[in-house]
RNA sequence: GGGCGCUUAGCUCAGUUGGUUCAGAGCAUCUGGUUUACACCCAGAGGGUCGGGGGUUCGAAUCCCUCAGCGCCCACCA
């Protein structure tokens, strides 16, 4: 007995477990097989599952269980990151709560912290996953702070130090004030924000002039060392060669030029602050300037500044201002949008700092991952990406890759005591001979010091699909050599530069080879108001509720139906809703299927005809299925499949071969449909894995261990165009007489007649079809139009109808005007085909086929004009 | 400031190397309908001067120019 509704929740829970039982997502080398492999964006391992992820993992267990289908040893590989500044910031906040400081931890016990703080909320993302119905390999989640890709990390930094690609150096870097920590110039978001110009004047020494200049960061006056104006402004001529104060402390700072400034911007005279400003930095370089430091790490003001002492940097900003204004400092304040550098984490305005860092070099390593994908070794979905991953790459600049954290790779630097001489190892142990290698020196482990810094968290992931596979540490194991490169990468677009273009890099380096083929960039999920889903603005549904409340199976198919490649995704819940509603279609048409009572009964023609139609049609539709797929149009993918379904499977096939009521069906019509069932199941499964499972193992006897998951897709055979589109004038034959029944209030019940006037289009072979369709008696073949009767035409065949008992409706104004609108339309149509094609130069310079389908048209039209002519005649 | 992309039905999008007089879907809307799988449904219908202007061409949603609006990426202008 089959349920009357279906029941999602306990469906996926079943399936979900019987193919985990089985191990049907587990996938080992086999030389014999295709191997068709995809890594996983690593989620942050303490994260939980957002819409993004959804969308994201939706399609990559599409893509997956698409390639199942087709044979090949499919392996999609699953793992966490352990997102340095995200995760060691929600412990520092845990531990906040606790009355605990990170300050007043040692590094050891921090860590300790961390890892708890891992392992409980770790995994649950991927559990999460595992609602949704990803089809990953489980037994090979891996993390980026597990042994093997540790390891993977540590010895890929020895090498590249090695190999003279990483150096340590100070430089002006991205300073996080929240985190604590430097980051890369990728993690920087700039911003326009309304902010202030603040137009401050210095008092000339021993002068009563005041020089002035215009500044949004007037709190940064404190470490002001010059003032510099353009040595071609004669506004500031007489100011060459002298000295100003610092307002409020005094301080005394040379008048100094440089071709730098602009004239135009402000007052024409820049303040220059060497520690808190890149290009003040540089200026500072190059006249010798001091530079002095005036902040703390975590943005309050230091002992250097000489005020405001410990108080944060935007709230001197406001309280110097009153101060200014007391000593006359202060000309005038204006309105300013200002460009503001965020951390893409912690949102906190980033503050330009002097500091010691270590960073790659990239110059040399980024040219063979700007040529694959430039060439299409590797191919970025949709291509437009293509601009902004060149770009980027020809203008990158060093990577910063070290961080002030605690959670994450600590940097294999080890130092001698004096603190500056290092050597990089492995281990301790290494370091020690290293040591003793380099510098002649014994020392005991004990002696030396670890670099206290650990590395980006990209410097971990970018190395993922190799070290999933322990590539680094063991370059010629078989599952590397089996299954790198990997196929497809499914990403967001906003880590093409983290994440998707380092690992290009990476592959190159480490593989020499390419890690993925294709590149799937998704659109980013927005609300219907385009915003962007987020926590502050409320407007992101939890995935699990929208799981509980559609279904796995309706939330992906939702997701996927709205989802163009590389174009956002507007969601809202009418989404799940439609992909529910479809899974209940299916669910439907398959209790039908179930409900007919099976019997050794002749076929009727009308289902013979059908099936032989629907076969075709399947074939014509799998191909397009196909060449969709290869394009990786997967929502049209799913709506090719949907529209299969519904439309052409239930409407029209499942409606012709039904048997009438209490009657049984034939067994060869019902073995027929329950193999086209299956075949639908197939192509229908990567987008709706549960429902299509639970389907399948009903429809016929399976064995324990047999899946859907792992049958195989069937293949494009011939289909007869001519067939197809006959049957859809057949289609169009019932759709007519549907409506004129409607508009004449006749019931279906009632037989009626039909008749058609001789043509040799007219598709007899599907006869029985309508005679079912339609309720008409038998088709009879006239010659002449018959006056009175409901009349339509479908491919320039003229056909009429009447009720059984040979009463002649009649056809109303209505039809009447319908018909001599298409008349005049194609009148019009006609004659602008034979114009062109008295067109000489239309003639003469269309391509053969153009100029011959035209011709065809001309004859059609020719054709219908008559039809229409004489039926209207006929009216009369 | 530089680069890239977008603008097609109320909404979200297709529209393959230009082939015209029928610019397609899905959703939404409207009109019918409880016929024995399904109202989470069925049967129908309406709705677009393809952002504006100009050009190339026998022919333009499609190619070129220009204007307008939007979006993304990059960039050290205080």
């Amino acid at each position: 007995m089959i349920a009357t509704n279906y029941n999602p929740k306990e469906s996926e829970k079943k399936w979900y477990d019987y193919w985990m039982k089985h191990k049907l997502f587990h996938s080992e080398v086999d030389e014999t097989k295709e191997s068709y492999c995809m890594v996983i964006p690593p989620p942050n391992v303490t994260g939980i599952l957002h819409m993004g992820h959804m969308l994201n993992n939706t399609i990559q267990d599409v893509l997956v269980r698409h390639a199942r289908l087709l044979g090949k040893n499919a392996c999609w590989v699953p793992g966490t990151d352990h997102a340095s500044i995200a995760t060691e910031a929600k412990v520092v906040a845990k531990l906040k709560s606790e009355g605990i400081n990170k300050t007043d931890l040692t590094r050891e016990e921090f860590l300790k912290h961390a890892w708890e703080w891992t392992e409980k909320h770790g995994g649950i993302i991927l559990e999460q996953l595992k609602k949704l119905g990803a089809s990953c390999d489980w037994e090979r989640t891996a993390f980026t702070m597990d042994e093997i890709r540790s390891q993977s990390v540590i010895r890929v930094f020895i090498d590249l130090y090695n190999k003279g690609y990483i150096y340590k150096g100070v430089r002006m870097v991205n300073w996080d004030p929240a985190a604590l920590t430097a980051i890369s110039d990728e993690e920087v978001i700039y911003r326009e924000e309304k902010s202030k110009l603040y137009y401050v004047k210095y008092k000339i020494v021993d002068e009563e002039n005041y020089i002035t200049v215009a500044t949004t960061r007037p709190e940064t006056i404190f470490g002001d060392t010059a003032i510099c104006v353009n040595p071609d402004d004669p506004r500031f001529a007489p100011y060459k060669g002298k000295r100003c104060l610092v307002p409020l402390i005094n301080r005394e700072i040379p008048i100094i030029e440089d071709t730098y400034v602009d004239m135009t911007f402000g007052t024409g005279a820049l303040k220059i602050t060497p520690a808190h400003d890149i290009n003040d930095y540089e200026i500072g370089y190059k006249h010798n300037l001091p530079s002095i430091d005036i902040f703390n790490d975590n943005g309050t003001l230091n002992a250097n500044a000489g005020m405001f002492i410990g108080q944060d940097r935007f709230e001197v900003r406001e309280k110097i201002v009153p101060e200014l204004e007391k000593t006359g400092n202060l000309l005038k304040v204006e309105d300013y949008i200002n460009k503001v550098g965020c951390s893409e984490r912690t949102n906190a305005v980033i503050e330009p700092k002097l500091s010691m860092q270590w960073f790659l070099k990239m110059d040399q390593l980024t040219k063979p991952a700007l040529d694959a994908v430039m060439n299409d070794e590797i191919m970025l979905i949709p291509a437009k990406f293509k601009n902004t991953y060149k770009h980027w790459m020809e203008n990158i600049k060093d990577w910063c890759i070290s961080r002030q954290l605690w959670w994450g790779h600590q940097i294999p630097a080890y130092y001698l005591p004096d603190g500056n001489d290092f050597v990089v190892a492995e281990s301790i142990e290494e370091a020690v001979k290293a040591v003793k290698e380099k510098f002649g020196k014994d020392f005991k482990p004990e002696e030396l010091r670890q670099d206290e810094d650990c590395l980006d968290t990209w410097f971990s992931s970018w190395l993922w699909p190799i070290s999933v596979f322990d590539g680094i540490i063991h370059p010629d194991n078989a599952e590397i050599n089996y299954y790198y490169p990997t196929q497809d990468l499914v990403s967001a677009p906003d880590i093409l530069f983290f994440w998707i273009a380092r690992m290009i890099i990476a592959g190159y380096e480490y593989r020499h080879e390419k890690p993925f083929s294709n590149v799937y960039l998704t659109g980013i999920v927005r609300d219907k108001l385009r915003r962007k889903m987020s926590k502050s603005l409320g407007n992101s549904p939890d995935p699990l509720e929208l799981i509980e409340k559609y279904g796995a199976d309706g939330v992906r198919t939702g997701m996927l139906l709205c989802s163009p490649a590389g174009g956002d995704l507007l969601f809202d819940e009418s989404l799940p809703e439609q992909g529910r509603n479809f899974t209940t279609k299916i669910w439907n048409a398959f209790r039908l299927v179930k409900s007919w009572k099976v019997a050794e009964i002749e076929q009727p023609l009308h289902s013979r005809l059908a099936l032989e139609w629907f076969k075709n049609h399947l074939n014509k539709t799998l191909e397009t299925f196909n060449n969709q797929f290869e394009q990786y149009r997967i929502s049209e993918v799913l709506m090719t499949v949907y529209t299969e379904f519904r439309d052409e499977f239930s409407s029209w096939l499942l409606e012709i071969i039904k048997p009438a009521y209490g009657q049984p069906i034939d067994a060869k019509t019902y073995g027929q449909v329950i193999e086209l069932f299956e075949q639908l199941l197939q192509l229908l499964h990567p987008f709706t894995p549960f429902i299509t499972e639970e389907i399948w193992q009903q429809l016929r006897e399976r064995k324990e261990g047999e899946s859907i998951m792992i049958t195989r897709m069937p293949s494009v055979s011939n289909y007869d165009e001519q067939l197809l589109s006959d049957f859809e004038n057949i289609k169009g034959i019932i759709v007519a007489s549907r409506n004129i029944r409607k508009q004449n209030n006749i019931p279906f019940k009632d037989c009626v007649t039909l008749k058609v006037k001789n043509n040799p289009r007219y598709p007899a072979k599907y006869e029985a079809v309508v005679t079912k369709m339609a309720n008409v008696g038998e088709i009879e073949i006239v010659e002449t139009a018959v006056a009175g009767a409901w009349s339509f035409i479908i491919d320039t065949v003229e056909y009429f109808m009447l009720t059984s008992e040979g009463e002649c409706g009649v056809n109303n104004e209505a039809v009447r005007k319908k018909l001599e609108d298409e008349l005049h339309y194609t009148k019009g149509f006609l004659k602008s085909v034979t114009a062109k094609l008295g067109n000489e130069k239309f003639v003469s310079n269309a391509p053969e086929k153009v100029i011959a389908g035209e011709r065809k048209k001309q004859a059609d039209a020719e054709a219908k004009i008559a039809a229409i002519e004489a039926q209207l005649k006929s009216m009369n």
